[in-house]
DNA sequence: CGAGATTCATGTGAAGTATACCTTTAGGCTTAA
DNA sequence: AAGCCTAAAGGTATACTTCACATGAATCTCGTA
C-alpha cells in the first residue's frame, strides 16, 4: 500500500460504519446483566454464599460442569454482586479468583499459595522460600486483615491431576490455624468424576455443597446468542440462520456457550474486515478455523521452547501421514529438530512427560496403548483440523529458527 | 490348539542434579562520638 | 561502638536427568489332545 493510499485507508476506515455497536458484549470478560437458563444455579449459589453478609463462614461449595456451561460466569456474577452489597454495608469480605491451570502462575502448591498471598497484597518471591513459610505468610497476612475470604479455584481438577490432592487437604485445614479470619472455598471442575478418587476427608470438607451445571442445549444457546447479538450488532446485520448455526456448532461440542459466542464474535470481525454489510453463514466456518488457529497460536506463544520443539516434531510427522505417530518417532524427529536449532535435546523421559502435557492442553491426543510384542507406547494424533496445520507449522518453524 | 512364558518399546516412579533464588549470618568497612 | 553493606553459607522450588522397574498384549514355546 503506497503512503497516500494508507492515509486514505484510515480516512475511509473512520467513515465506514462499524458492524459493531458494542463488541464487548461478545467477549469472554463480559458479564451480562442477566444470565439466562442459570437462574436456579444463581439462586443456589447466592443462598449458599449469603451467610458471609452476616460474617458467618459459608459452606464450601463444589461446582461441576462442562466448559462453557456458565460456571465461571455465574460465579463472577454472584460474587461481584455480593461484594457490592458487602461494600455498601461495610462488611469485611474478600474474594479471590484463581485459575489453577495457568502455567507458571498457579500450577504447583507453592505457586498457588504464593498467588493467594499476593492477592492479599503481600509480595512473595517466585522461588526460594519453603512452601511452609509461604503458608505462614499467607496466614499472617490474613489474620491482619481480619476478614472473611472466599477462594475460588477454577479448573481445580487439572491441578490435582498434576500434583495430587495433598494441597486440598492443607487448604481445608487452614481454618483451624486462623483466629480472626475465616476461609471458604469454591472449587470449579470440568470433570464430573473428579471427586470420586479423592481423599475422603478432603471430599467431605470441600464439597459441603455441590452444584451441577448442565450443558446448554441448542435452543438455549440460540437465546443466549440472540440476547448478546442484539447488544453487539446493529439490527438486521446478522444473516438469517447465522445464530442457529453458531448454536448448532457449539451444541455439538457439549453445549459450550463460550465457543458459540466466540464464533459469533469472530464471524463478525471477519465480516467487518471483508467489508461485508452483513454477517453471513459462511463467515462462521471461517471463524471456526480462525479460533482454532488462535487457540493453538496462543499455546505456542506461552509454552517454553522445548514444548514447541516437541510440538513441531509432532506436526512434522503428522503432516506426512494420516496414521497415528508413536513416542519413539517423535523423539527421533525432536532430536533432529534440536540439532538443527542448536539446542541440547532433553531426555526421552522428559519428552514423554511433555507429550502428556500437550495432551492435557488438548492440542494433541495421546493415548497409551500396548502394541503387544512390539512394545508399549503413546499413540499420538492431532486434535486440530488438518487445514490449520501448515499455517501453524510455518510459524513454529520461524519461531524456533529452524 | 491353547495355556503360559517371553518380549519389546516405552510408561512411570523415585531419587538425584543443576540452577536460580531466598534468608541468615559473619565479617569488613564506614561513620560518628 | 554502632550502623551499614557484602559475600558466603545454608536452605528451597523447579525443571530436568538417571536409574530401575512396571506394563500389557502380540508372539513364541511347548505340552497335550
Amino acid at each position: 500500500m503506497a503512503q497516500k493510499e494508507l492515509s486514505n485507508f484510515f480516512e475511509d476506515y473512520i467513515k465506514k460504519e462499524s458492524l459493531f455497536i458494542n463488541k464487548k458484549a461478545l467477549q469472554e470478560s463480559y458479564t451480562p446483566k442477566n444470565i439466562p437458563h442459570r437462574e436456579e444455579q444463581i439462586n443456589q449459589t447466592a443462598s449458599i454464599l449469603a451467610p458471609v453478609l452476616r460474617l458467618e463462614k459459608p459452606s464450601n461449595l463444589f461446582i461441576y460442569g462442562k466448559p462453557g456451561s456458565g460456571k465461571s460466569l455465574t460465579m463472577k456474577y454472584v460474587t461481584s454482586s455480593l461484594l457490592e452489597t458487602a461494600k455498601k454495608n461495610k462488611i469485611q469480605i474478600k474474594i479471590v479468583y484463581l485459575n489453577c491451570k495457568l502455567k507458571r502462575v498457579s500450577d504447583t502448591e507453592y505457586r498457588l499459595i504464593a498467588e493467594l498471598t499476593r492477592a492479599l497484597g503481600k509480595d512473595v518471591p517466585a522461588t526460594g522460600l519453603p512452601t511452609e513459610e509461604v503458608y505462614k505468610l499467607f496466614i499472617k497476612k490474613l489474620e491482619e486483615e481480619k476478614t472473611l475470604l472466599i477462594i475460588i479455584l477454577d479448573e481445580i481438577d487439572q491441578l490435582v491431576n498434576k500434583i495430587g490432592d495433598e494441597i486440598l487437604y492443607n487448604l481445608t485445614r487452614l481454618n483451624s490455624e486462623l483466629k480472626n479470619s475465616e476461609v471458604s472455598f469454591i472449587g470449579i471442575s470440568n470433570s464430573l468424576f473428579f471427586m470420586n478418587d479423592l481423599d475422603p476427608r478432603v471430599k467431605s470438607s470441600l464439597s459441603e455443597e455441590e452444584l451441577v451445571f448442565p450443558p446448554y442445549n441448542a435452543i438455549q444457546l440460540q437465546s443466549i446468542l440472540r440476547q448478546r447479538a442484539e447488544l453487539t450488532f446493529k439490527k438486521g446485520l446478522v444473516e438469517e440462520g447465522v445464530i442457529e448455526k453458531c448454536a448448532a456448532y457449539a451444541a455439538r461440542e457439549h453445549g459450550d456457550a463460550r465457543k458459540a459466542l466466540d464464533l459469533l464474535r469472530v464471524a463478525g470481525e471477519i465480516a467487518e474486515r471483508k467489508d461485508q454489510s452483513k454477517i453471513l453463514i459462511k463467515n462462521i466456518d471461517e471463524a471456526e478455523e480462525k479460533i482454532e488457529r488462535d487457540r493453538v497460536l496462543d499455546i505456542i506463544n506461552t509454552q517454553p521452547k522445548q514444548f514447541n520443539l516437541t510440538l513441531y516434531s509432532i506436526f512434522h510427522l503428522c503432516q506426512n501421514s494420516s496414521k497415528p505417530v508413536f513416542t519413539g518417532d517423535v523423539y527421533e524427529s525432536y532430536k533432529e529438530a534440536c540439532s538443527k536449532g542448536g539446542t541440547r535435546p532433553l531426555t526421552q523421559r522428559r519428552v514423554s512427560d511433555i507429550i502428556a502435557e500437550l495432551d492435557m492442553l488438548g492440542i494433541i491426543n495421546a493415548k497409551v496403548i500396548s502394541k503387544g510384542r512390539y512394545g508399549k507406547t503413546r499413540e499420538i494424533r492431532l486434535e486440530i483440523p488438518q487445514s490449520t496445520i501448515p499455517n501453524i507449522n510455518d510459524l513454529l518453524k520461524k519461531g524456533l529458527d529452524l
